[in-house]
DNA sequence: TAAAAATACTCCATAGGTATTTTAT
DNA sequence: ATAAAATACCTATGGAGTATTTTTA
């Protein structure tokens, strides 16, 4: 199965914020969740991103790599969303631009 | 709510195929989950990617962007996911001659 | 011993399946 | 009449919550 966003979201809060605690307030779920989420991707992966110590922990390489690149992903993602609304609702206006030279074309037709 | 890679995959199946009865074949879903999961996404994203004319299909200038950044992004996570398990991997064997360099140094203290 | 992560459950939302209906050629 | 998409309905998986237990600094 492919990754999944909410988990990259998740783990880059995790880095980000140093505690699982302060990781799932920031994403407003529970610390629960987010140690759940945490261990998926790790599965899904099959490696570790994470070293635990017991309470804290630090960053494998791999957790590095996959950090970094998962921000810039995010960002992409949400360009590309917005994007994309943005190029959806201007092709609904003009196409009632489209619309009202149409019926203004029609009206010229009246006479 | 965040977008969800497998339904962009989904999506690009569906503009690569042409028909979303081909497209489920090639995600290996059925054809009601694939049309299902399209609209979906066009009500996550508030814009309709298709414009439906009965059976068949065209894309709308959203749709063909989205098409696009989606097939890219989804090659760059391919990538990420790759590269991350390859770095777990090494990490795992440089770690193991780690130890071996520690139980060689401990033997050599043996006498 | 206290602060943080992990675990054991429970629940529910949603992805997905089968069967059928609608739609446009 | 037929090929394709949509819909109705049902099921199961997995994401998330609460409560509790483990861990180590």
């Amino acid at each position: 199965m492919r990754l999944v966003l909410q988990q990259m979201t998740y783990f880059v809060a995790v880095v980000e914020e140093g505690t699982f605690l302060r990781a799932a307030e920031r994403c407003n779920i529970s610390q629960s969740a987010i140690s759940q989420q945490i261990k998926a991707l790790e599965g899904r992966l099959g490696v570790p991103l994470l070293r635990r110590s017991g309470r804290g922990f630090e960053l494998t390489e791999a957790g590095e790599y996959f950090y970094n690149r998962s921000r810039s992903l995010l960002r992409s993602v949400d360009t590309l969303t917005k994007r994309t609304r943005e190029i959806g609702d201007q092709a609904h206006s003009s196409l009632a631009v489209g619309y009202l030279h149409l019926s203004a074309r029609l009206n010229s037709c009246k006479r």
